[in-house]
DNA sequence: CCTGTAATTTGATCCGGATCAAGAATTGAC
DNA sequence: GTCAATTCTTGATCCGGATCAAATTACAGG
């Protein structure tokens, strides 16, 4: 991914501009009445940049922050008992990533950073103190939840039903989305995963995942160049997704 | 399933008590201090007793409660595009339904009776006056999500790492321990879903789950008797579903 | 630029689960 | 109780994706 939220990085731990933030509209904030909004952004700390490969969050460790990337992308997984990952998917600029760990207040999977990687975070004393004051803070938490969940019920139910070149072809058509509302290129991107790492989120193989690229690609529905990607046909991909079609 | 929270049936509309009731420590003011406890306990209503087969939540409605089952079971859905059902998973007594609405403010799936069901509900403008002063609530809800969301992604994460019996297994170690939690028998039950609900739920064909359930019947690790289940080889269950194991 | 390593593509074979097709058992209505 | 409708089991065949095995391409480091 060649994403980046803003062009000037600032100091370490300054306090970041929520205000003139490029994901204002897809963070918190933006959901937000002004007066909570700038309440929200006095407790907002940044996160030192990340090298790809590091972690961001680990499971088991205590959640003591809410967090949002800020630039870059990352990969969400759990070890499984076989020392094997369980990709749950990708963090793209202005999502939260851990929120299973209000559950137990430990995080209950591993965040590690695909690209160099920025982010904001919300330590969670502060949050709490936030939430007795602020009912619209309250209600987007809430709705933070509800659409992480919405969101894990929708992909654990297209595993189940999809075959695939179709979870492919989702998978494709749902980070060109993704891209669009941040507004980068939705058909001309950079995956940041490997192959491996599609697989595993998809339950396939990564020859599998290769495959299904290569008969998109031989149809005329993407060009491919290992991890540079257009899209020439999105309708087509929509469509072998299942998707109820924007048109 | 034979499960029924209370022996008797209140009118319909009666205010319940928290207090006596059998899912108290399942249920949300089982993890409240008592002076919270007994305020949410006020905003309590109880639903209307409802036959096997109604819905208790439609897709795209209001989300105007936060609801949880009192007794009885019943099944989460969406319906797809061609008209199948994508069973998400299935609802036992203390549960509670619903939670993916806060992303919208509308309900996200279906929910419908198995059997004879009743339940509990805290009215939202109710919910949001309490959230204003009662931060072990506040707290407490963000807990139920990020239980909901953490379930979600691990039955996810299952759906794309284990074979068609592991599957199966998995899926009874769990309405196992769930029932055990309850204090019901957790090696005796009568399943209240069909096969093919099963099968929708774990990504298979009615007639796979109907092998899986043969299989382990033929090994003796299980009686099945149509929907009566008896677990016979709980250990067996466990190692092939890939549970931790408890022992 | 060259080189070694990792990532990706492509090919051949095999197997688990889907699909198609009967039967058998269970349940509910009368 | 009987009967019809539904649900469940069991069998036979087929196919999509896993697995095993190279060959090719991209990329980081010198």
């Amino acid at each position: 991914m060649n994403i980046r939220s803003e062009a000037i990085e600032t100091g370490a731990h300054a306090c970041v501009s929520c205000r003139n933030c490029a994901l204002k509209p897809l963070c918190l904030p933006g959901h937000l009445p002004a007066p909570e909004a700038r309440a929200l952004e006095s407790a907002v700390e940044r996160g030192r940049q990340l090298a790809p490969g590091m972690a961001l969050v680990r499971a088991g460790t205590t959640m003591d922050a809410l967090l949002v990337v800020r630039s870059g992308s990352a990969k969400r997984f759990s070890l499984t008992l076989e020392g094997t990952e369980q990709v749950h998917g990708f963090v793209l600029p202005g999502e939260a990533v851990g929120l299973e760990g209000f559950a137990t207040g430990r995080y209950g999977c591993e965040v590690n950073a695909l690209e160099p990687l920025s982010y904001c975070r919300v330590p969670m004393h502060k949050l709490e103190q936030l939430l007795e004051r602020l009912p619209g803070l309250r209600r987007e938490m809430l709705r933070l939840l509800g659409q992480a969940l919405e969101e894990a019920l929708r992909l654990r139910g297209e595993l189940a039903e999809t075959d695939a070149r179709g979870r492919v072809a989702r998978f494709l058509a749902d980070l060109s989305e993704r891209f669009a509302r941040r507004g980068f290129p939705p058909y001309d991107f950079r995956l940041s995963m490997s192959r491996a790492d599609i697989a595993r989120h998809l339950g396939l193989t990564l020859e599998t995942v290769s495959r299904a690229f290569g008969t998109f690609k031989r149809d005329g529905w993407l060009r491919v160049r290992a991890r540079d990607i257009s899209v020439l046909r999105p309708d087509a991909l929509a469509a072998l997704a299942g998707v109820p079609n924007c048109a």
